[in-house]
RNA sequence: UCAGCCGGCCGGGCGGCCGCUCCGGUCCUGUCAGCGGGUUCGCCCGUGCGCGGGACCGGGGAGGAAAGUCCGGGCUCCAUGAAGAGACGGUGCCGGAUAACGUCCGGCGGGGGCGACCCCAGGGACAGUGCCACAGAGAGCAGACCACCGGGCGGAUCCUCGCGGAUCCGGGCCGGCCAGGGUGAAAGGGUGCGGUAAGAGCGCACCGCGGACGCGGCAACGCGGACGGCACGGCAAACCCCACCGGGAGCAAAACCGAAUAGGGGCGGCACGCGCGCUCGUCGCGCAGGGCUUCUUCAGGCCCGUCGCCCGGGUUGGUUGCUCGAGGCGGCCGGCAACGGCCGUCCCAGAGGAAUGGCCGCCACGUUCGGGCGAUCCUCGCGGAUCCUCCGGGCCAUACAGAACCCGGCUUACAGGCCGGCUGAUACC
């Protein structure tokens, strides 16, 4: 790299956009952030993955809106420092149509935030509850899993998540 | 100068910082087949195919529609024995171009426009079936409402001695069935003269229509036209007829590699309709039945229930397919043109949660606001309106839109701009 920038990685794979979905967010009115820690996955730093759907606009704008999200994902990642770089965090910015007209430095802004919210552990107190969730998971955790809905509507289902 | 028609082209540029992807080269480096050397047989050293990682250098990197996925092909897999019999779908003036087309070019015919030009789903209605609503009397081998005419019947008035006649009336009957009124998208040629009880192609003239035949054209078709008294309406984006074309599915095709569950193969056990055969075995052959054979039919082919064991092997991941092609550009030649031939030259995206970008600065044209000079018009004037040009400020690089196997077309979307040709007005010479 010869900017001195790390690179970022990318998230190619499904089921690490599904996994991600599952973990904290963070909304503004360019972009919805989606994170988890990859306490199980493979090795490596802070990697992030894009959606813009369909409804947002056409091909062509939906371009450009990841486009813009991408930059200032590298630009905001390296204004973190290495101690966020490094955390093994997926990050899954989904981008909405205002991000197409806002100022650049409000979406370096949004990415930063978002960064900091969604990379902290899901679940930052009552560890007692850790035991309480595989036997609920077990049971009610897989129709959960089905409908996002229903886990979603549930407050207590959603902070007992995971990392331990 | 104004209004308009046609064709072609562009669809941001320059600069700065940061970044992505592919290809080539150099260097560094990981692993490592092989080879050479050493060895205390553990291995070590050197070289290094191949497969990676990194740095640097050089080069390439979205569109005219990349879009819609509406046609035509290439390519891939499946099927492929025949008949092309039927069905289905598509195309539809003629000739040409092309790999092919529903595309393109050149003609023809019809329609529109003063014109340049534009538009047309434009085969067949004596092969057959069917439809022609509403209105209207009548709508397909047509019809008679009003009105018209003729002949009877009745009544009234007048003339007459009378027979009878004339006129009128309305009612009814028979006939004429043409023109007129009226209806309709369409009413069985038009105008005029003759003719007639009134009329009518009933006759005639001109026009229109049909048209043997002749001439021109490869053809569609055009020109002429004896003759015909006029008959033969429209709809085939109604069925249909005719001619021609058409296997199916699609790069998530398809091939290879690697890992867990079904289908598949082999062996064995059990089960198995009918007939025949014998070396009579729970054997062989044939028939029947069912299924498949990528629309049907025929022919042909393949398969057959259940349990156990063994073998072998989907979607998803990686690699290939994957970009050199009916290719681009230039020149010459042939052709009215579409296009073709020859020569030269160039290599021009190959991504894949999907690269081809992000941010900033400057520039144009527009547009808008304010001010100034000028011109024209209205007004007695103040003033107002329009146009041109200059200065300053604001907005501002902005339309439609992102390759996903590749070509040829079509269709649809599109801010702004450039070039060429042509037409009609007007002014001047």
């Amino acid at each position: 790299m010869t900017g001195g920038e790390p690179p970022v990685g990318r998230i190619t794979r499904r089921p690490d956009y599904l996994a991600a979905a599952k973990g904290r967010r963070f909304h503004t009115e360019r972009l919805t952030a989606q994170g988890r820690l990859r306490d199980d996955g493979p090795p490596g730093g802070l990697r992030v993955g894009f959606t813009v759907t369909k409804r947002e606009g056409h091909a062509t704008e939906r371009n450009r809106i990841r486009r813009r999200l991408k930059v200032a994902a590298q630009i905001a990642a390296t204004q973190a420092g290495p101690a966020q770089r490094d955390k093994p965090v997926d990050v899954v910015l989904i981008g909405r149509r205002d991000a197409l007209s806002a100022s650049f430095a409000q979406l370096v802004d949004d990415v930063r935030q978002a960064l900091g919210v969604v990379t902290k552990p899901k679940v930052p107190r009552d560890p007692s509850k850790d035991h309480g969730r595989p036997a609920r998971s077990g049971g009610r955790g897989r129709g959960g899993a089905r409908s996002p809905g229903g886990a979603g509507a549930a407050p207590q289902g959603a902070p007992p998540k995971r990392n331990s």
